[in-house]
DNA sequence: CGGAATGTTGATATGCCTCAACTAAAGTGG
DNA sequence: CCACTTTAGTTGAGGCATATCAACATTCCG
């Protein structure tokens, strides 16, 4: 079934017709389960394939000469989260599981042989990796020039925004497999800071953050603290958000 | 002759044929000169036609409900800093003339037909598109993970060795027009404090930012105090660097 | 030539990091 | 299944990098 998810996730964005679908239909693939933290793709190495996210969460990040990871986005069920390897030989960053995850790979001359057939199925996905680029530009303003609070709210809001738009939200839970450590990784701020600026989010009553599932308490509230403004995700308008 | 500059571009990252490049040239656009801080699109404007930098150059910047602007990157002559207009209906950030600059604007239209028509030609503009959010991406580290020297000198670094992939260095001089300001609001940091940064990395004699240009004194060393590795630029490896 | 924008420098304040010690939970082997 | 080890989370105290504020110098520009 990666095709359907991958249809399912590009319908999100993009037009797609019966024979856009069928051409990804056609796609070949291979299915690999992950084990938590574990690798899928390192920095340095040269893709054949793009990396479809099945079940789990994945997460992307530097790893710096100290020793230091910076995470840089993370991503959920539909999303291909290494797409740019299509077009770019070598890895700038690493990919990983972030607790278990399924990953479908589907091979780079598959889906080039799809984009000259059928240019739509390319514009859909360079789609993609244009709203990871967006993402990434939030992430720049949201860690360089808002405070610890509003830039953790942000990060939260923006989570479970996309988990939203991809139902992946229960009762206002999304499933959120990080360890403070690297919620610090992600943010750039200390692990006591992480652990602080949590309780403070959590006394304010806007989110809480525990067992590994991000609850919102309040939307309006978290939204307003994180100077969240969903432009950037270019999803259609969600409903009740 | 802004066929011919894109082609340029292209091939420095790019294999197109004389096919690709005929198709190329047979885009329309329309050439405007911009004013110093000009804006060229503004966030939340839905563009239908892709900017090319002709001459000068050009940042692209948040703006904060608080008025403060975040710088997310520069770009030179030969780039198309808003290809990701041609599949995202509406501006999530601006872009605005650093000194005066010269825009050819392309009609989406006219691109989407060479699209179409020769796929290698949307390849290569993907990729530029890729190579933009993998700055984007080195620009979350850099400003979440580094201190404000390095900070600084890997942009500078940066920024240099970009302009040297498109021939734009002469005697180890680029132009540069930001103002104390505007390198703050890319940094992240204080005035006063990219005051001092920009004075500690001239004694440390690797570089010198005056007059709007900056002046590389000692690259390896520039290098190195900004952790800089070209990885993430994907251009063709550059002799003497 | 005068006013505004930009750059320079010092003094002080503070948000966040670092360090450290401790608790709780989770995983491991006997 | 329990003791034991490891990993993850919690909390306080103190220090420091960088922001903020302020006053002044300089360049730009009409």
């Amino acid at each position: 079934m990666p095709h359907s998810i991958l249809v399912k996730n590009l319908r999100e964005h993009s037009k797609l017709t019966d024979e856009d679908v069928a051409g990804i239909t056609r796609l070949s693939y291979v299915v690999r389960q992950f084990e938590p933290n574990e690798d899928i793709i390192r920095q340095g190495d040269t893709p054949t394939a793009a990396a479809l996210v099945m079940s789990g969460a994945v997460g992307r990040y530097h790893l710096l000469s100290s020793g230091r990871r910076q995470y840089l986005s993370f991503h959920m069920v539909g999303d291909m989260p290494d797409a740019q390897g299509l077009f770019i030989d070598q890895m700038d960053h690493s990919l990983c599981a972030l607790d278990g995850a399924v990953i479908a790979f589907i091979p780079h001359p598959d889906l080039i042989k799809v984009f000259k057939l059928r240019p739509p199925v390319s514009f859909a996905i360079w789609r993609e990796t244009l709203i990871d680029a967006s993402i990434f530009r939030e992430a720049i303003t949201n860690n360089s020039a808002r405070p610890v609070l509003a830039r953790m709210a942000h990060l939260f809001a923006e989570i479970f925004y996309r988990a939203r738009a991809s139902k992946l939200v229960r009762h206002d839970r999304v499933p959120l497999p990080l360890s403070l450590v690297q919620l610090g990784e992600a943010l750039g701020m200390a692990i006591a800071t992480v652990n602080r600026t949590l309780l403070e989010l959590r006394e304010g009553g806007s989110v809480e953050f525990a067992d590994k599932t991000l609850t919102v308490k309040n939307w309006e509230n978290l939204a307003k603290t994180g100077e969240f403004d969903p432009l950037y995700l270019h999803v259609k308008k969600i409903p009740l958000l």
